[in-house]
DNA sequence: ATGAGTCATCCATTATATTGGATGATGCCG
DNA sequence: CGGCATCATCCAATATAATGGATGACTCAT
């Protein structure tokens, strides 16, 4: 197996997480190796980036670590997190002319959090479609009906939510709202964005 | 390296992945190897289960496959989406019989989605304490007041969160719930678990 | 100063990953 | 049918992953 240009950086990143990772649970290379599986010699390697781990050794340091395999490539997480805190006052709101629905984004803007919690506001007879278009990530939804009525049209199913009702989806087709009672419903849309 | 008891598992679902891919891409063996850099007769080895690519040349099929390192690794997709939709009246809820607490799960249960969503009724001075224990995967959570004021002591941070206050967490440290007033608090909690 | 313990790296050996060429099976065409 | 092309697997040689013991550096206690 000759060095390949990328042979550096896969190595590396692998050595950086594990040191990372042993450090922060307090081990030695001995009580590691003990952990998982693999010499002391190896883990050093390793952790130097002079070897290329096999998966059956990758498998088994990502088990004596405690994390899943496919975190071993992750790069090191970033530091100082923001205000985990979101007041509803300072939380952003925002009315679409057109219909007017409110909505308030709940979750807190700067903290880094896959979760994006959304309050919406939504009048009698209100009524409000979203084209779905092509995505990178994988889009997942969970809308809460907080109080009154809604339907939720995804694709061709449509579903009628009353007050505490949840619908669950991927959003991978075009999704329309409405409020289809005369009084106005209120609901949480819960986004989680995740890579594919 | 002797075989360990979980070579075979790593390994196989390394192939089963493989093969996957390349079919999809309608690539002969040939094709594959000029478009990775990885021999033939290694793709071969690695498709029939009868070897653990390192690191280097994992990457290197992920590459000239088109995907990501992380996930060769992945099992096949499941199949048949469960109700995408959960009704208040079937949706699981449990009291405390400690602290008094309702939680209930909003959540459509069978529905593949990375998102729980939980809905707490909390007494009148209530306290709750959760040890966050080791994981494997990492916990994100938004705690969202829908009615009342609690109190959330994470680790040694603690936040008063008022009516429509929402704060934004990563699980890694011990988790208390306070209601301190002499009035029942409401509050959801998103989690999302991601693998580290 | 000396001895013991801990830790990471070095060293020589073994195991196996990785390779390019050879081989056998299959299908197509004249 | 024979020849050719394509494809996956076998084979022997080379490269390197993986190991346990040895070694050197460091710290601490006497």
């Amino acid at each position: 197996m000759p060095p390949a240009p990328d042979a550096s950086s896969v190595n590396d990143r692998i050595a950086a997480r594990v040191r990372e990772l042993r450090a922060e649970r307090g081990l030695s290379l001995e009580a590691l190796a003990e952990a998982c599986g693999v010499s002391r010699s190896m883990i050093s390697l390793i952790e130097r980036g002079e070897t290329s781990p096999t998966a059956v050794v990758l498998e088994r340091l990502a088990t004596g670590l405690g994390v899943m395999l496919a975190s071993l490539f992750d790069a090191p997480a970033a530091a100082a997190p923001a205000d985990p805190v979101s007041r509803r006052a300072a939380q952003q709101a925002w009315r679409d002319p057109a219909s007017g629905y409110l909505r308030r984004n709940v979750s807190p803007p700067g903290f880094p959090s896959p979760i994006q919690l959304v309050e919406v506001s939504f009048p009698a007879g209100a009524r409000v479609a979203y084209e779905s278009g092509a995505r990178q990530t994988a889009t997942h939804q969970q809308i809460w009906v907080l109080q009154g009525t809604i339907e939720v049209t995804l694709g061709k199913e449509r579903h009628r939510l009353a007050t505490g009702d949840c619908l669950a989806l991927e959003l991978d087709r075009p999704i329309a709202y409405h409020n289809p009672t005369a009084k106005p419903a209120r609901y949480a849309v819960v986004i989680v964005s995740l890579p594919r």
